[in-house]
DNA sequence: TATGAATGAGATTTCATTCAT
DNA sequence: AATGAATGAAATCTCATTCAT
């Protein structure tokens, strides 16, 4: 590896350190991950963490805005993919749902994240900020698959994505029985049935809003 | 109050540490909420709790016998409600998906209980077993669901019901941005185009099956 | 078993309780025997113990008075037994010798009744008060066994025989190392040696000595 | 003082540490001395135990170690100064014997540790090891003290050895009744009495042995 | 007399945090 | 920037003791 200068060595510590509080907190939640178990799992001790972080509760915050980071890249990842072809969309979509469901330990951190941000206040504002523009591209995403199918989102898109993201969660936390990709294919099975089961657009008001005639 | 004598004394003991736990865990989560807080908060001192649990699990275990003990009951009346008429059942799963919602706490403990059992195996072994049973009971009421309304269910019930149930816990965890009744609806819009998504039952078969013919 | 009236059923659980006491205290340590386990180990609960005794130290206080009465008794049976001839003495002495060896229980409760006397005055106060008496016997013990080998106590009898006391005491603590019998063995040596190297006695002074010439 | 380094000042802390621990554990017992007290006997916070030690039983362990090395040192400086003359090999017996007495406290602290031996079988593992040894330095010395004198001993020198020792522990715990010296006074009695009865080695052997002739 | 639920002080241990190096 | 010794608050759990039954 190349000599690294100071600020990227400082960089590549506080990688480091948040990947293995990802991987502790995962393990053992938040409350119980300590500080020098993550420090020692990043191959560092104690005082690491004090040098990066002010606190425990700020390396859970670094840890939201790279986790969701990460979530929205996939999305729009799926989003760039799905242009113009439903079916195209479609297995966009399902290699989503595999993806959430191959790495359950997102799940397990979304909980942890969601759960920490309802007990606290400080932690919640960032959290909640950063998670409506998640939501938003999520439903930007559900609002498009529904579109290429020819169908009218029942309800608001965000509040199916809603939906969607809150299954794939509570469904990281079911042991799977052996089954690891059941998770993914219920998803999949809702999605399908909430497509086939919306209401086709009304071809006339669809031309007409697009046209603007 | 009517004289109690010791052993319904201590059953009384013991269901207020019980629901006093079960109110601290929510708020704080299981590593957070002390021993000490859930005496308290039962009023009583810290060595009560030792008297009525062998320790701090312990407790927990008992939460989640009382705690799905509940949500069977509530399956089950609503069960019950719905012989013979989709529109009723319908209804009784509409009054369900409300109460899901209107306690978010429920969702959070069930929550906190499945993340426990993640991370302790003498947990998770009584907490599978009683979740496999509950799984079942779920299934079934959605296997007399579809029926009703003479669809086939897609895939397995039990399977459709773990959907079911972890889209309520994963709405549970969300922040409803003052629209409490939002995870309510959401479910039931998933349930909708689920029923409304599947495929007919073929009627000979389901004629026979009845009449016995 | 005869019927038992009130007191003897009395007499009898403060004998099992101090029975089991006496296990506990040997296999734990006065400070880490609880009170319930004692009780336990006796086939009682909790509560018989404040029936039958004030607090944990009294039973110790008991215990010392059973221990040392016993112990009293081994004594004087063989002082009886040894009278007149020097061999059968000896025999006696080596009878003892054996039984302080062949029960090393008997050796760590003496330790831990002489530290607890170390460290609380009021058990102490009984406990010195009981041992005098002891040495006093024991003293007397080793004065006719000299005598009856003509030999001159080196020294105070009382302190000879704390000698040999604190040496058996000292011994039951040591590891075997699979040699049971060796702890009765260094004792008969030691105590052979003091008699073999002790000045004869001059037999006019004796005479005078004794008829008060 | 000095100013002292990283690894310096923490060697400091760790011996304070044994230092307390080792007055607290004579005043109270294993048991009954607490981590806090032996902390603050130091002039430490609880925690610092912690920073230097696994675990409580860690002090004792570290404790032996220390103890019997000091034993070991005391025997061997005696063992160096007799050499070639009874008189002075017995004038450092009784250097020795006095300085065994003087400290009551070692007594009681090898008590301590005899006793925590017989309950804890990981301590126990390190204790006879170390114990072992030292039965073996004593006996070593008893062996050249006898020698120097002519005589044989009377069985296994570390037989007689571990005599001495518990009967040298043993009268530690006697109440002395205001007469301080009593203890080494009795173990110097034993001693000499068994050179005085022992055998006197076979010359002819004995000078063959030394001239070789 | 005996029971055992409840108390509450106190024990060991963990851990976020500070700070001198 | 990183270390890790030390702090001290707080957690779980134990246990002698009390007291209503």
């Amino acid at each position: 590896m190349a000599k690294l200068n100071r600020e990227e060595s400082q960089a590549r510590t506080r990688g480091l350190l948040i990947e293995a509080a990802r991987r502790e907190i995962v393990k053992k939640g938040f409350a119980t991950a300590s500080i020098r178990d993550i420090a020692e799992a990043a191959g560092f001790s104690l005082g690491a963490i004090y040098s990066n972080f002010p606190d425990k509760e700020a390396i859970l915050l670094e840890l939201i805005q790279q986790h969701q980071a990460e979530e929205r890249t996939r999305i729009e990842e799926n989003l760039a993919r799905a242009q113009g072809d439903a079916d195209v969309a479609m297995a966009g979509i399902e290699a989503w749902a595999e993806t959430v469901n191959s790495d359950p330990d997102l799940g397990v951190l979304a909980i942890e994240l969601q759960l920490h941000a309802l007990r606290s206040p400080a932690f919640a504002k960032v959290y909640n900020e950063s998670n409506r523009k998640h939501r938003r591209a999520l439903g930007t995403m559900i609002a498009h698959l529904f579109e290429l199918f020819g169908k009218k989102v029942p309800g608001e898109p965000s509040e199916i994505a809603s939906g969607l993201a809150a299954l794939s969660r509570g469904l990281a936390l079911s042991p799977t029985g052996g089954d690891d990709d059941r998770g993914g294919r219920i998803v999949l099975t809702f999605l399908k049935a909430l497509i086939e089961a919306a209401p086709s657009v009304d071809k006339a008001k669809k031309s007409r809003g697009k046209t603007g005639e």
